[in-house]
DNA sequence: AACGGTAGCAACCGCAATGAT
DNA sequence: AATCATTGCGGTTGCTACCGT
C-alpha cells in the first residue's frame, strides 16, 4: 500500500512562485503563524501543496533570512561544520544564522566542492586526494579523530588511512568553530536574546565536566539536555558510531 | 548576433522521522 | 503496538543567466 500523495497534484500551481502567491503566503503566515502546511494552502487561497509552501516560506520568505553572498568566514564554518556533520545540511544551517539548508547546500555543491577540490582536498572525506584514493577506508564525513575537543591535536594521516587529527583545524587556527546546541529555528527566535556563555565544543554537546572540557564551566547548557557520561559518547551523539540513539538529529532538541 | 556549454539556484520528489490516534 | 497523517530532510532536476567561441 502505498502512501498517499501530499496533495491533490492536478489542482496544484508548482514551478516559480509569483508575486501574488508570496503575498498570499507571508500574509496568511503573518496572521496565523507557522505550521499545519497540509492545510495553510487552502486556507491561505493558494493552489500549491503544502510541501511547496513550507518550503517557500522557509527557503525565501522567512523574515529573518540573511540574503547575499556569503563571507570567507561563513565559508570556512561550513567547511569545518561538513567535515564534523556531512550532509546534514539542516545542521549546518542552524549554526549559520539566517542561512537555510536548501542554500547552504546549493552553495556546497557550486562553490565550496570546487575550492576544495583546488585546495586538493577531498570534499567528501575533507582529506587530501592523493591520500583519499589511496585508502582503502571509506572515511565518514565525521571520522572521531578529527573532532578537537579544545585541545590541538597534531597527528597526521597513519598509512593505512584510519586517523588526520586536526587538519581542519590548522588550516583556520583562528576560526571559533565550536558547535552548540541549540532549538529548532522557530523555538531559537525565543531565545536568541538570552545571553549565552562561550563554551568549549564539549559542553556545547551537553557533555558537562568532562576531561575533554577546555571551558570549565560545570552547567548544564538545558535543562532538557541529557549528558552521556564521557567523550566517548560525544562521538555516538555525533553519530559517529552505527547504533545511534544519540545521532546527529539529537543536536536539535525537539 | 547566434549558438552551445556551464554555473547557479529555486523548486520538486521520495523517503524517513515523528506525532497522533 | 500498530497504523496513519504530517512534517522535515537530502538528493535531484530543470530553468535561467552568463560566458566563451
Amino acid at each position: 500500500m502505498g502512501r498517499s500523495p501530499c496533495c491533490e497534484k492536478a489542482h496544484t500551481n508548482k514551478g516559480a512562485w509569483t508575486k501574488e502567491e508570496d503575498d498570499r503566503l507571508i500574509s496568511y503566515i503573518r496572521a496565523h503563524g507557522e505550521g499545519c502546511w497540509r492545510s495553510l494552502p487552502k486556507a491561505a487561497g493558494l493552489l500549491r501543496c503544502g510541501k511547496s509552501c513550507r518550503l517557500r516560506w522557509i527557503n525565501y520568505l522567512r523574515p529573518d533570512l540573511k540574503r547575499g553572498n556569503f563571507t570567507e568566514e561563513e565559508d570556512e564554518l561550513i567547511i569545518k561544520l561538513h567535515s564534523l556533520l556531512g550532509n546534514k545540511w539542516s545542521l549546518i544551517a542552524g549554526r549559520l544564522p539566517g542561512r537555510t539548508d536548501n542554500e547552504i547546500k546549493n552553495y556546497w555543491n557550486t562553490h565550496i566542492r570546487r575550492k576544495l577540490l583546488n585546495r586538493g582536498i577531498d570534499p567528501a572525506t575533507h582529506r587530501p586526494l592523493n591520500e583519499a584514493a589511496s585508502s582503502a577506508t571509506v572515511v565518514t564525513v565525521a571520522t572521531a579523530s578529527n573532532i578537537s575537543f579544545g585541545k590541538q591535536e597534531q597527528e597526521t594521516s597513519s598509512s593505512n588511512g584510519s586517523v588526520v587529527k586536526g587538519t581542519i583545524f590548522e588550516r583556520c587556527p583562528d576560526l571559533n568553530l565550536e558547535l552548540t546546541i541549540s532549538p529548532p529555528r522557530h523555538q531559537q527566535q525565543h531565545h536568541q536574546q538570552q545571553p549565552q556563555k562561550n563554551l568549549c565544543f564539549v559542553c556545547s554537546l551537553g557533555l558537562h565536566n568532562s576531561k575533554d572540557c577546555s571551558c570549565n564551566v560545570a552547567s548544564p547548557v538545558t535543562a532538557n539536555t541529557t549528558a552521556p557520561p564521557s567523550s566517548a559518547a560525544a562521538y555516538d551523539f555525533l553519530g559517529l558510531k552505527t547504533n545511534g540513539v544519540w545521532d546527529c538529529t539529537s543536536l536539535e532538541m525537539k
